[in-house]
DNA sequence: CTGTTAGCGCCTTCAA
DNA sequence: TTGAAGGCGCTAACAG
């Protein structure tokens, strides 16, 4: 075992500081602060920590400072490539602060997201980005209790506590279904996975505006408690349409079940958009190049998570726990497998 | 503003004691190793903790105590979904444990993978789980010092310092390529992304089953220095077919890219599999229920995740840095993107 | 089973 | 611009 080093002690700040005759404070802030340290001292002990390898103790850091710089990110899954676009986001404000991210899944389970919450909490973070499951009571006092800002990535048109930032998740959805029904589609189906926020918001969306429409059917929507996937979006078809046989068009909670719809479609002979609507959701990557193109509503998922960074960031800054809550935009993104000329009744 | 809370107090263990009229010692000790407290005192220690609000501060724990808790998990990317079931696998198995996850990526960079194991190293982590880049000396000199275990997810042929877990991706490209071979396609190309220890090692057992069919041509590899995707996948597609007009399969080095190989091929007309095949590279969810299914190379991924978080909890709890290697295994899926009945020559 | 003592490594505050 | 003193909240090591 050449590569032990078991007995080696950690180089400390006061180490450097005895290597050169000064105090050790004046090292920590030729490190954190070097404005504060005249500039050829400044050489001499930056020199000195390249050199002895000093490395600083961020756990004593966060003791002596009462701030560890930690940003807590939870997000109900990290399967979904949604999430991996909000993380992206933050990930790439992040990176030119001073902070790091801290990231957990609650892996849409409640006990665990509040656990998790806890964890968070214990480390003196920085700040918490949190794309919550549901508004729970205990969340909310958790998070009203929380000595840091919080930004909830969540639907606008709910009120969480702290700073929120999001889209209207059921205007989007109306927008999908209203679409589907100016091309013309009537017995529009939606299909989904596991019961959250989002996608109950979705569905009221949906809800809504197949009521204008005067095509509110219940029996129209699949649902199913696994987290969604391309073959969720595969069997949820197959099982709506064995119940409704002249369905003709389904509008998805995500892309990746809209994917397995198309998928299915082709597999029980479906024509798409000719004889079958396919509206998806999120705008992910393979939307724009399957073939046929995929109808979706386009969400500025790493705009979300690099805005939702900003606002964590500068609040810190600020030591305070504004609120705020920010609208984005969605948008509708048609493509191929809606028909492109809404039919005239 | 009625939530402030900026002048309240951070409750400590001191304070939790002194409300009992015992010492912190025994509370901190209730929390940590119950069964060494008496279990009367054990109770009310509890009581007092949940109804002050107590929360224990992670950095003067880690400071004292000389760990964090922490294990660092550095990728190079999230946006890939094969990374997530690494990441999956290793969250399952934390979970469990009292450790905590310091999630970051490199973004195919190698400065900031650099950067990244530096900040790790700051913490005191339990442990390092990493998916490096490339061999790099600055990385192993880094690894080589740190003073906690490291488990590397790379390729197992490789010998990386501490620990490490993977499979051979040279023989899983070989075996891919030699099933295609076996179907009776000759002219096979193979499409890959940015440049890095995987697709180089895939890349290798590409040419080598192609040199033993005597079929080897540079002129079949298209490759591009952008991130894999869906769309990278059409693209190189049709830049391929351009080029090489007889191409009759493709080998992609990941599912991504073969989903969109896929897509492309529909629109070229190109009918898959019996005018040409295609192998994917992962065994992604939507391979087994694309239409055609995806002849893949299936790999544990969960698995290599939770094991290797397994392997640095437990190198941890013994305080040790073992070397270990430890193979996993591939299998080839062969699915409707390749030919069922290899052709007799 | 419970307590005492003494830091962990750094930063805040105040002083020079 | 630099330094001295003290403490952040917790736990290791050792007593009783």
């Amino acid at each position: 075992m050449p590569h032990r080093r078991d007995g080696m002690q950690r180089v400390t700040l006061l180490d450097v500081a005895n290597a050169l005759g000064v105090s050790s404070i004046t090292v920590s802030r030729a490190l954190r602060e070097p404005e504060k340290v005249s500039s050829t001292l400044r050489a001499r002990i930056l020199a000195q920590v390249e050199d002895m390898g000093y490395v600083p103790d961020l756990a004593a850091r966060a003791l002596a400072s009462r701030h560890s710089g930690i940003i807590g990110v939870l997000t109900p899954t990290l399967t979904n490539l949604a999430f991996i676009g909000i993380m992206a986001g933050v990930e790439e404000r992040v990176r030119s602060s001073d902070m790091r991210i801290q990231y957990a899944n609650s892996n849409y389970d409640s006990e665990a997201e509040l656990r998790q919450l806890r964890i968070f909490l214990s480390q003196s973070p920085a700040g918490i980005v949190l794309a919550g499951l549901q508004q729970e009571q205990r969340v909310s006092d958790m998070l009203r209790r929380a000595p840091c800002p919080v930004v909830q990535i969540v639907d606008i048109e709910l009120m969480p506590v702290g700073m929120s930032l999001g889209i209207s998740h059921r205007e989007a959805a109306a927008t999908a279904v209203r679409h589907l029904l100016a091309c013309g589609y009537r017995r529009i189906g939606m299909i989904a996975g596991t019961r959250n926020l989002r996608s109950e918001r979705r569905y009221e969306g949906y809800a809504a505006a197949m009521r204008e429409a005067g095509g509110f059917d219940p029996s129209l929507v699949e649902t199913d408690a696994s987290v969604t996937s391309v073959e969720l979006g595969c069997r949820l078809l197959r099982r709506l349409v064995k119940r409704v046989p002249d369905l003709d068009a389904v509008f998805c909670e995500n892309d990746d079940l809209a994917l397995g719809v198309l998928f299915e479609c082709r597999r029980l002979g479906l024509r798409v958009p000719e004889d079958f609507g396919i509206c998806g959701y999120n705008d992910l990557d393979f939307a724009a190049c399957s073939e046929p193109g995929l109808t979706t509503i386009h969400v500025p998922r790493f705009e979300l998570g690099y805005r939702a960074a900003e606002l964590v960031i500068r609040a810190a800054a600020l030591g305070g726990r504004p609120d705020h809550v920010e609208r984005m935009e969605f948008e509708l993104i048609q493509r191929g497998s809606t028909r492109r000329l809404p039919l005239q009744a």
